[in-house]
DNA sequence: CTTGTTTAAGAATGATCGTTCTTCTACATC
DNA sequence: GATGTAGAAGAACGATCATTCTTAAACAAG
């Protein structure tokens, strides 16, 4: 008889996630995941099939257990620019939490790590990215409102500009350990929404 | 009698640095960059030590033959808005006639890959981006003028916003082929800070 | 031409990588 | 209690890593 494996499968994804985030895709090495999750070469193996298995159900587990929670006040239905003023100074409450020197944002990370050819994951990153600018859009739409001031080819020119900016906000929190420069990089990319939204830039 | 070596040490430099660029330097190995660069292995440690000291150099060339020329247009005195216009505006052509995919900022891309103890490579990104928002805060300080609506810290803030936005300009480049995103994203950043310097935000 | 020295090239090396395989334990069933 | 089986653990494997060492070629000096 099979035992339960979904607890421990999901607590094995949860360290791997970790590892993958803060090592990174090439330097962690299966000797590290096996420690770092405390289960052995063969149950991984059997588990996920290898390393690039076991790398892409982290990236699915990132969006369930990291992506999902974090971005819900920006996916909330009816919200507006203060879901993404919520989500921003969540994250940066954990950054400042955490001492600084983050892990960033596994996409960001892992997409300045793969090769052009590994089409694969090129396209979970692209669907996390479609999911920020979907989620910035939703948000962006409901402030703008039914005859607000942007078209929208504008809302849609904005949230990718949010989702990009996120990116970089995400980057260069692995180089600082100083939260108020990211906090004011936050503080202006809100006001920078809430001038569009205002129909005073251009 | 020694021969020059100033000429094929800085073409195997520049062969090195664009082989780190692109594929990164972990996953790039020290035969790709006997391959890459046509030197034998003896000859790069004879004249670079090892791997990572060959990693140090490239990045220093980067800044020499890359940054330099590129950022010339914001560090060059008397530039206001319109020299950032021009920086984002040449690198993204280059990106467009490379058709896409390109190799992003190799600082952006290493900041991700390093591990927090490595302190001598932060040091070196982190000179990196000191230098942007040096550059940044230049030309915005000469746009807004002696009497200008902003004050001197929020212009060290605009600049530093607009080193993070570009952050992640090169990051996302690296995963799409879709110049006009760029382009847009671009066109939003250069609007903002001309809205930042007209002083109708906030 | 011979000899001494420098330079490059690639074979050898120890370590470590991802992956596989064998072994041993523990439990269910009769 | 004996037997069969599923599961986990880590030893073993070939490949590849960064690095070093040996060797051969090329040039300068006598």
């Amino acid at each position: 008889m099979p035992r339960a494996k979904s607890q421990s499968r999901e607590s094995l994804l949860d360290n791997a996630l970790n590892a993958f985030w803060k090592i990174g895709y090439h330097v962690i090495s299966m000797g590290d995941l096996v420690r770092e999750t405390g289960v052995s070469r063969a149950g991984i193996y059997a588990d996920f099939g290898g390393k690039q298995d076991l790398f892409h159900a982290s990236l699915d587990r990132y969006q369930e257990t990291v992506v999902t929670p974090a971005f819900a006040p920006v996916e909330a239905s009816g919200t507006g620019i203060d879901g993404i003023e919520t989500y921003l100074c969540n994250l940066l409450t954990r950054f400042e939490l955490a001492g600084g020197f983050g892990r960033g944002c596994l996409v960001g990370n892992t997409l300045t790590q793969i090769p052009e050819i590994d089409v694969e994951t090129r396209a979970k990153l692209q669907a996390h990215c479609d999911r920020l600018t979907d989620g910035f859009r939703h948000a962006l739409t409901n402030e703008n409102g039914p005859r607000g001031p942007l078209t929208q080819p504008e809302i849609d020119d904005l949230a990718r500009y949010t989702m990009i900016s996120v990116q970089g906000l995400w980057s260069y929190s692995r180089l600082t350990n100083d939260a108020t420069v990211l906090r004011a990089y936050s503080d202006t990319l809100i006001a920078v929404l809430k001038s569009r939204l205002r129909g005073s830039l251009q």
